[in-house]
DNA sequence: CGGTCACTTGATCGTCTTCAATACCAGTGG
DNA sequence: CCACTGGTATTGAAGACGATCAAGTGACCG
C-alpha cells in the first residue's frame, strides 16, 4: 500500500552526490532560480520520490504540507463532484510545479498516470528558499501565471466549444508538447487513457472516441494503438479547434 | 471615444496628496505589500483611472503594458472564439489585480461592467517596485494562487456539472462576497447582466432565466428587480450547487 | 482459456440550445 | 403626459448535440 515512496535525495536515483546538478528538469523548472553555487542546499531542501501508476500523491483537502516538481512522468490534476463526477483540471509533466495553495489545504487531487518522479519541497523549506533567493519567487509567479493563462483557454474551452472543437484543441496542445524539428506529420503519445481525456474535456469517453473516429475517417490525423496520434492536417485542426470552420 | 481616462493618481479623486493612504483597497490588494512609509513612491508608481461601463481596459493580444489594481467597480474578463461565442472567465472587484501575463501580450479582454476605478501599474516601474519589495512578489503570488484554485473550480463546473447545479454555485458564490454579519435571508445585488451571467456559466441566456425561476418557484431564493437576489434556503442551495441532492 | 479492463460501436433518450415571439423598462422627444 | 425606441428579460416550441445505456471487440495476463 505504499506505492507513493520518499527517499532523501542524495540517495536518488543513482546514489549520486549531487543530483540536482545532473537534473534533467532543472533548467525548465523553478530550480532554475538557483544558482550553481547552492545546487548542494537546493538538494538537502528537496526530497526525491516516485509515483506508481495509479496513485494519488495529492489529495484534495488535505493539509497542503509539500509542493511538488515534477521530473519525470505524467500526473493529472482533478476535482470531484460527491457523486463522483471529475473533472481533469490539467496534466503534468517534467518541469511542471505542483501544490500552490491559497489555504492551508489542497484543492485538488493528483495522481501518476505513469511511473512519476518527483522533488518533493516541504512548504517551509521552501519558503525560506523562497527568502533568500527571491528570483525563485519570480519563477513561481511566472509559472502561476502561465498555469493562469492555461486555465481561461480551459474554460473557453469547457464553456463554449463543441466536442469536436475540444478534442482538435487537445490534440494540438498535446502537439506544442512535441519539441520543435520534427515537422509535419507530427507524431506523439498520448500517456492518459481515453477516461482521461474526457473528463479533461468535459465530454464522456465515447464521445472522444467518436470524434477521434470522425477526425481520422476525414484523414485529419492518423491513430495506431490507441495511444499514438499522428497529425495529418495541422491546418484543419486548428480551424477545428477554435471554430473558424465547420 | 476617451471612456477610459488615465490621471496622475495625486489628483485623484479629490486632490489628496496621499491618495494610497486613505484607498478602500489598500489593505485588501496588492498594495498591503508596500510599508506606509513608502506610500509616496506607491503613489508615484500608479496611475488612477476610470473606464465608464461598457469600455474595455483590457484587449486580448494587445501588447501587455501595464497591471491594473481595481479600486471599485466590477469588471469582467473573457476571451472570445472567432465567431464570436464569449467565455467569461471572470469578474474583478474591488481588491482585485488584473493583468498577469506570460508573454508580452494579454491572455484576455477585460471590460467595466459598471463604472471602474482602478490603478494602472506600468509593467517595468511594477517590476522595480516587486525589486525592491519583495512582500509584493509574494502578494501577487498569493493573488495568483487563489485565481487558479477558483479557475480550477470553474473548470469543474463548466464540466461537469449542470445548469441547474451551475447557477446555484454561482448564486452561492456571490452570496459569499456579501459582508458576513447579515444573516438569512442573505440578500445581494448582480450587477451583471443575464448575458453576463450565462457566458460565464457556460450557458445560454434563456437557460439561466429558466433556472432562476425554478429556484424561484420552489422558494429557494426570490428575486426582484431582475437584479436583486435573496437567498431564502441556503442549505438547499449548497446541495444543489454540488449535486448532491438532486 | 477465462478473466479483466480499456476501447469501440450502435440505439435511444434528455438536457440544453436555437429560434421566435412577447413583455418589460428607461430614456427621449413629440 | 404618452407614444416611440432600443435594450434586456422572459416565455414557448422545436430541434440537436452529446449523454446514457447496452452490447461487442480486442489486448493482456494469470
Amino acid at each position: 500500500m505504499n506505492a507513493v515512496m520518499d527517499f532523501p535525495i542524495v540517495l536518488a536515483p543513482l546514489g549520486m552526490l549531487r543530483p540536482c546538478a545532473t537534473c534533467v528538469v532543472r533548467r525548465t523548472s523553478v530550480c532554475d532560480a538557483i544558482p550553481e553555487a547552492d545546487l548542494a542546499r537546493l538538494g538537502a531542501t528537496a526530497i526525491g520520490g516516485i509515483a506508481r501508476p495509479g496513485t494519488q500523491f495529492i489529495a484534495d483537502a488535505d493539509p497542503a504540507t509539500s509542493f511538488f516538481n515534477i521530473i519525470s512522468g505524467t500526473a493529472r490534476m482533478y476535482k470531484l463532484l460527491p457523486d463522483g463526477r471529475r473533472q481533469i483540471t490539467g496534466f503534468a509533466n517534467g518541469g511542471n510545479f505542483l501544490g500552490l495553495a491559497v489555504s492551508d489545504t489542497y484543492a485538488f487531487s493528483a495522481e501518476a498516470i505513469d511511473t512519476v518522479r518527483y522533488c518533493r519541497f516541504p512548504r517551509v523549506r521552501l519558503r525560506m528558499l523562497m527568502r533568500d533567493f527571491p528570483r525563485m519567487e519570480e519563477r513561481l509567479l511566472k509559472f502561476a501565471s502561465t498555469e493562469l493563462v492555461a486555465a481561461q483557454e480551459q474554460m473557453l474551452l469547457l464553456g463554449r466549444k463543441s466536442a469536436r472543437e475540444r478534442v482538435a484543441s487537445f490534440l494540438l496542445a498535446r502537439s506544442r508538447l512535441v519539441p520543435a524539428g520534427q515537422r509535419s506529420p507530427v507524431h506523439f503519445v498520448l500517456p492518459m487513457a481515453r477516461g482521461d481525456i474526457a473528463d479533461y474535456l468535459g465530454i464522456t469517453i465515447e464521445t472522444v472516441v467518436r470524434t477521434l473516429k470522425k477526425l481520422r475517417d476525414e484523414r485529419i490525423i492518423e491513430v495506431t494503438n490507441t495511444s499514438e496520434i499522428e497529425i495529418c492536417d495541422q491546418a484543419a485542426l486548428r480551424c477545428l479547434a477554435n471554430g473558424s470552420h465547420p
